[in-house]
DNA sequence: CTCGTTATTGATTGCGCGATCAATAACCCC
DNA sequence: GGGGTTATTGATCGCGCAATCAATAACGAG
């Protein structure tokens, strides 16, 4: 039955949260305005009402899940504890590489924004800023290895050496949201540490 | 005007063709029978004659697109020449990331169906057998590698270097199609064989 | 030349989608 | 408690899609 309920941000923050438990169950070919509505118990009028499009709607919703994942990666921080450039940023890497199976749901998530990137400027933009956003979260770790033993790191620059680690860890994405049980995060991390000659990063 | 024209193999490989055509210019989603029994000059409900629904079609496609790329990839290899397997395998993943740019289309289709796979059953196992024979194909490289200095590689197995070698490539693959004007790929290569003291694989 | 076969057509059906909008019920203020 | 405001509804429109199918034109066989 129409009329007042509840107003302003309130509903807004349903019909996200709404969008992002379809999307978390049916990805994002799920989210319709039907099912979004459906989901958040309200007609499919109002979501048009809060947000003009569906397309609008799914841009706010990947602002409101870059910036959770964003916080979600830095907590836990106890980095600075480990005193070894090396170790510390293979514990980086290992952090961010076992955080993946747990949120699956998540990560397919990005991936499926990642593929409507393509198409679509204004998500292509986020999507971007947030793979930038990550590979600079190495740089500092990159720099201080690299200075710590400028012999042994001879060749490495703390950008390249941020873009490789987001590779990998992006790559590990990948294989683990395709096939999670084939894909061996141990294995791959003592590989890693191993090729690089480095602490394995298990704290 | 209906009737026999051509028959057989012809049609559907036309169709085929058609449908590749339609999806590299405007990937998976463009993919529609209207569109490309338009590309190929039939009647949409040709499209439905020779592969019963779109699904199928796409499945079809796939197969297809795999079966030619792997082909491709095989091509130029003159890895073989190169003696030292550091270098050889450096210069495996070379090729691989400075195809990828060029290859960008392709590339973009392998995410949509690998999108598509995250819920479509025989998609899922054909992508994922792609990315299985993917890493495979490191596997002997890191084999020889491995053996021809235990004592450096100590700690690291041929499957564990296939797959961190793989999941580098594929980070790589994200990276230069959501922005390939940022990726550098030379870059990455350098740090790369920095890091694991190798030759950079410039033949 | 004819007749059966078959590849091909295009109109059609049904569906789910995004989006619109007039009607309406809840609320606030005076 | 009445009237203006606004959040909310649900029926509705138009669209593009996959899929169906009766009609039909091209062909081969005899």
């Amino acid at each position: 039955m129409p009329g007042r309920r509840a107003s302003e941000e309130k509903r807004r923050e349903d019909i996200l949260r709404a969008a992002f438990a379809v999307a978390a169950r049916e990805r994002l070919g799920g989210v319709t305005a039907r099912a979004v509505a459906a989901e958040a118990k309200v007609s499919p009028g109002l979501v048009f009402f809060y947000f003009e499009s569906i397309d609008r709607l799914l841009v706010e919703l990947l602002e409101w899940l870059l910036a959770q994942t964003i916080i979600a990666t830095d907590l836990g921080t106890r980095l600075a504890d480990v005193a070894d450039p090396a170790a510390r940023i293979m514990l980086a890497i290992r952090r961010d590489v076992e955080w993946l199976p747990r949120q699956r749901e998540r990560v397919e998530l990005f991936f499926d924004y990642w593929v409507l990137g393509t198409r679509h400027p204004a998500i292509r933009r986020m999507i971007r800023h947030g793979l930038d956003r990550y590979r600079d979260g190495f740089e500092p770790l990159a720099a201080t290895l690299v200075a710590s033993d400028p012999d042994r790191y001879a060749g490495v620059t703390a950008k390249g050496l941020a873009s490789v680690a987001a590779s990998f860890v992006e790559g590990c994405a990948l294989q683990i949201v395709m096939d999670p049980a084939q894909f061996d995060a141990e294995r791959s991390m003592a590989t890693l540490s191993a090729l690089v000659r480095a602490p394995a990063g298990v704290a």
